[in-house]
DNA sequence: GCTGAAACTTTCCGCGCGTAAAATTTATTT
DNA sequence: AAATAAATTTTACGCGCGGAAAGTTTCAGC
């Protein structure tokens, strides 16, 4: 490690006493020059410590080894613990992975979706921001650069899909509870950001209708992406009216269940399935702070590792394929994973 | 918005009738074109919509507008607040944001610091792992790249450092909770990775004996950072053995209090302040979720706007300064910022 | 020891844009 | 209106590297 500084591939292959493309050529893949030119590349590389400008390697490369991860909103723990299997994978499968949050901004998402152009990823994993999204942009996007969709669902765009089975998320949920206890009643926000609500919303009509009980559905106000202080407000007013007419609430989703059970307590209503409890509550997601709320939180599950395993397995299978199909395209597939039951204290 | 694709900035010039060293100059500052110049342009941009590529303009750009910016553990919520906070104000200052999480690896923080060298960064906001950092590679990077340094605390390294005064926090706390009730033991992991453990560990016993109390202090097994977990199953084991002398607990942070209000609760120990209680809990942080736990938790506030506030404005200053006084360096400044009592119900 | 293919290395040009210096236009002054 | 100063635009080259084509070496087979 001596101190002289090395500013470009040049300089350093000088040092090595080769000419430059072959170095290059060797940081494509070590093993495609000979022995000998390999291991005084190597030497070189331990003395002086040297790295490409990867910058400057994707600028002219067919295809580069970038990844895009794109998430709606990145402080929802939900989406970080995605966005680090996802980094993980493509770290694993030699890619380099850029992460993005649209902070819940559709001109933020634009922008994001505009600069990864640049980067010439050779794909991109996006879980649009939902209701919100510009379809057109989006639509655009994935046109040019092979794209996988996640989490939120979006028709006739990108290479593929993988989301959950939000049907059957709420039917599991619903069939389990009434199996159990009381029938539940639905709480939700009234304009979420995330299609996936509406059709949580809409199976829970659905299995409720089909095993004979009346639907109830309460709508808590509220915008943004603080699901836990509206659960909480909305779920406290909603308490104080006597809104819900069982003594079951099903949320929509496992952060505005934290904020729900956050209300409960203050308004000292036990929750739980024991004895001496008033209200049973349950979730959709199992949010990575379920298990630690106060009942643990009965939820249904979405599989993250699955979820990320396929996403980029889909990517890189389109991205790879690319090399011989050409850009085939025109056979989106969309998965829809099943959740599972995750029976804690809450319900 | 015709269909035509624009390659490069060239093409898009020749479109505006113009030379591209002048639509340069107009990407770089739009009002240092003569105004005629200006609208031709703009009509240009409306009619064909191009984008310089970023990458290619940071390539030979004295000073990019380019900030990294980097913390241990994204998928913790503080870290995941404070990134987005960061975010938004490098956005708002007209600089371009890139997050990394070394996702608790010293090999990834590495790494990170690596490929960020080439995306030669006005500046990084850096939050290292702490104990498991490599000092080294740290100090070296922070040489060549203008780093402000937040949250872990680095001697001799970077441009400035902004964090919590971690003993006025624990001061604060101890005081609180003797004047208000049995004096605290103390809950922490055994291996903290974040520096800030220690600080607060040490002045937990200096506030305790301060008092006239005698510290007593429960060092949780486990690595990684799952806290949650680790005060949950840690502390349900302290909680069976009856380990702590008196009926208050404070723990070394938040995440490791949520864990721990998780197992009161499956032992059936009431935490708060009321009447029928066993047992009162404290944190330090004020995590983004501390105010939903059951009962909410009583805790000590980092000032997360601060602190993003003054990492980047400090960052700026010495960006846009060195234009003027050059690399004069030398005068590192660290700020270590008070942090607020927070009472909830927990203690 | 010689031929010829395979492997490797070198030459050369290009990616998309920044930027200093030169050439041109525009504004100001007398 | 001419001369000078100021602002703007153009010319020309470079950033750090990829990749095709041309040149050179290596090694097996005879």
């Amino acid at each position: 490690m001596q101190g002289n500084k090395i500013r470009n591939m040049d300089e350093f292959a000088a040092l090595c006493g080769i000419s430059r493309p072959t170095v290059s050529k060797y940081f494509h893949d070590p093993a495609s020059v000979r022995p000998k030119t390999r291991a005084r590349i190597e030497q070189a590389l331990a003395d002086y410590d040297y790295t490409p400008n990867i910058f400057a390697m994707n600028q002219n490369r067919k295809l580069t080894k970038n990844v895009g991860i794109v998430v709606p909103y990145l402080a929802d723990p939900f989406f970080a613990e995605i966005a680090r299997n996802l980094e993980q994978r493509c770290i694993d499968a030699g890619y380099r992975p850029s992460l993005h949050s649209s902070h819940g901004k559709p001109e933020l998402e634009n922008d994001i979706l505009d600069s990864l152009r640049s980067l010439k990823p050779a794909g991109v994993l996006l879980a649009p921001l939902g209701r919100v999204s510009d379809p057109g942009v989006i639509e655009k996007f994935c046109a040019d650069v092979p794209t996988v969709l996640f989490d939120s669902y979006l028709p006739d765009a990108g290479l593929a899909f993988v989301g959950s089975d939000n049907p059957q998320f709420s039917r599991l949920m619903v069939d389990y509870l009434c199996r159990t206890g009381e029938p539940p009643c639905f709480f939700e926000m009234k304009h979420p950001t995330n299609p996936n609500a509406n059709r949580r919303r809409q199976s829970y009509i659905q299995a409720m209708t089909a095993l004979g009980h009346e639907p109830q559905i309460f709508q808590a106000e509220g915008k943004g992406w603080d699901f836990e202080e509206i659960g909480r407000r909305e779920g406290g007013r909603a308490l104080a009216e006597g809104a819900f007419r069982t003594n079951t609430v099903l949320c929509s989703n496992d952060r505005l269940a934290i904020g729900f059970l956050s209300a409960c307590y203050e308004s000292k209503i036990r929750v739980g399935i024991e004895a001496d409890c008033d209200i049973r509550v349950a979730g959709h997601d199992d949010h990575p702070f379920s298990r630690f709320t106060c009942p643990s939180l009965t939820t249904v599950a979405q599989d993250y590792e699955e979820i990320s395993r396929r996403s980029v397995e889909l990517l890189f299978a389109a991205i790879e394929g690319d090399k011989t199909e050409g850009t085939a395209g025109g056979t989106r597939q969309d998965y829809f994973l099943e959740g599972s039951l995750i029976m804690r204290k809450s319900a």
